[in-house]
DNA sequence: CTAAAAATATACATTAGTGTATATTTTGGT
DNA sequence: ACCAAAATATACACTAATGTATATTTTTAG
């Protein structure tokens, strides 16, 4: 009783970030935990349901939160719109390399693509919120969104080298351009 | 004398975008073209080889388009904004799939992400042009010229589903929201 | 139409990975 | 301290790749 479910599937995540799902194997798996490959086998079926219960862990870490932060901060739109870029600075609660590196797979598998998108679907109906909130009229609340969350999307798959300091003293530059507004 | 240079790399750049770059191995590409493996090694000194000057092909296919558009349509603000909305969009001379393509792969090479980001910090820098020519103050051209481009990338790192047509429609939306004005 | 050269095919040795079946350790409960 | 069960290790068979060396087939130039 030396490993659990849960390391094989917390170094699974780390590699996946890291260097992506080709990555994820068994064998290295079980190098970096120090242990055999036979042991893997006793925990999942094989190195798909590894995978499946990958995906499954990524949906449940990153998708509550963002909804979390816009629902707090309702009704006031500017104080929703400030809420979601900590959320996606801080990285504290959400994880966006995750969400990249989940997106990269998503690239290659359709199962996984299908996932993605459904949430990427919620995300996008969830920034609607705020801006409708500041007053912007519907067509213009929904491109505001998009624009908002594809910048977010963009930002990461480029993987962008820029501490949390240095974005900060953007904000309120960033807050105008999105909003289209000068109340910050 | 059947098979080229050309059409190996023809054939391993299809391969990247529609499965990424650990699918473009040699033996796969060989059954593609419908010869051997070793035909192959008569073109190219090995796989690595082939990848290396895929990432060329690259700079050269998606580099000079976007310069090409904005200094075409130099010094009216709007009518740039408008072009690379075009060439986007219109995706004939810029491919999009590539790029993004391309920035997968640059998540798990170094080298390759070397080259990306010098490609996207040139892309970016040109579209700062656009925004001072429509009078934003420095700190605000740089931010839209982020936006506008992040938001290009994290729309194809999504593999958004739409079609030309309906994209169209939502232009014009986009440009008020992206310069901030109302001038179109 | 033939001979050199260019392209392609074949055969071989090697590596990294998969999964299964069977030992051999560890470990926790009595 | 001992024994069952849980975890881990080992050994095996298999697959998909890589690259090299050597045939064999096609082209093409004279």
């Amino acid at each position: 009783m030396k490993r659990t479910r849960e390391e094989w599937i917390a170094a699974a995540k780390a590699t996946l970030i890291t260097q992506g799902v080709d990555a994820v194997r068994v064998d290295r798996l079980a190098r970096d935990l120090g242990v055999t490959r036979g042991s893997f086998y006793g925990y999942f079926a094989g190195r798909d349901k590894l995978l499946s219960e990958l995906i499954e862990v990524w949906r449940q870490q990153n998708t509550t939160p963002l909804h979390e932060a816009i629902e707090a901060a309702a009704p006031d739109g500017a104080a929703q719109v400030r809420a979601v870029m900590e959320l996606w600075i801080s990285e504290e609660t959400f994880s966006p390399p995750f969400d990249s590196a989940v997106r990269d797979w998503a690239r290659t598998s359709p199962e996984v693509a299908e996932i993605v998108q459904a949430i990427d679907d919620e995300r996008i109906d969830a920034l609607i919120d705020p801006f409708r909130n500041l007053g912007c009229p519907p067509k213009e609340a929904m491109i505001r969104a998009r624009v908002m969350y594809y910048h977010q999307v963009g930002y990461y798959a480029m993987g962008v080298v820029e501490d949390e300091v240095e974005r900060r003293k953007l904000t309120s530059t960033y807050l105008h351009v999105l909003t289209g507004q000068d109340i910050f």
